[in-house]
DNA sequence: TTATCGATGGTA
DNA sequence: ACCATCGATAAA
């Protein structure tokens, strides 16, 4: 089942929790690629100094301030990109990034999708996705089996220490365990079978 | 294993 | 100048 546009329509943080177990789609071009989502972030508006809405409305934040539901992807580094959910009510500039999926359809099972950059290169997403409808056959998120509360664990966001006190709070979330979160907390030292 | 560093281009 | 990253390399 494919994610109602109602379902962005509620704070970044409580879609950044619904979106864990989710399945994130890209078909096109005759390709159809999936990925589970296993870790996400909160970026919860204009006051959250970690959001590009900080700086306010510009041509590139202007998505943010529009309806829920729609892509938020954008640049980083030059070299890679990064995906995000419009999210709340129009006016509230929050989102929720995508920052790591399990490959489930269409990617090798050996690509890396832990990440915000490796997931977009693997699915192929680009600035050419900014502002899509995620209600779009080629674009959306689709339902996956509910997500037990135990299996989350939330943590501070990755790589906004440029954000004060906001660069603190725990807008991370991620499923507990996943091989495929991009900083898992433990897991310097494998298990040995 | 952890730490450091440079690539590369849109945005302001 | 800055940056919601990544991969190579070095050190240990």
């Amino acid at each position: 089942m494919r994610l109602p546009a109602s379902f962005y329509a509620r704070p970044a943080l409580t879609v950044a929790r619904e979106l864990l177990g989710a399945r994130l789609v890209l078909d096109e071009g005759g390709w159809r690629r999936v990925g589970r989502i296993v870790e996400t972030e909160a970026y919860v508006g204009e006051h959250d100094l970690a959001c590009h809405a900080a700086k306010g409305r510009t041509s590139r934040t202007e998505v943010l301030f529009g309806p829920p539901g729609r892509a938020y992807v954008y640049l980083i580094y030059g070299m890679y990109h990064c995906f995000n959910t419009v999210t709340d009510a129009e006016g509230v500039a929050s989102a929720v990034l995508v920052r790591a999926v399990e490959p489930v359809e269409g990617l090798g099972p050996r690509v890396r999708t832990d990440g915000p950059g490796r997931l977009c290169r693997a699915l192929g997403l680009t600035l050419a996705h900014n502002r899509w409808d995620l209600q779009s056959a080629q674009l959306h998120i689709e339902a996956g089996p509910p997500v037990p509360e135990a299996q989350v664990e939330r943590g501070p966001r990755i790589g906004v220490d440029y954000a004060g006190e906001w660069a603190l709070a725990p807008y991370r979330l991620w499923l507990r365990g996943s091989q495929h979160v991009s900083r898992p907390p433990g897991r310097r030292r494998r298990e040995r079978p």
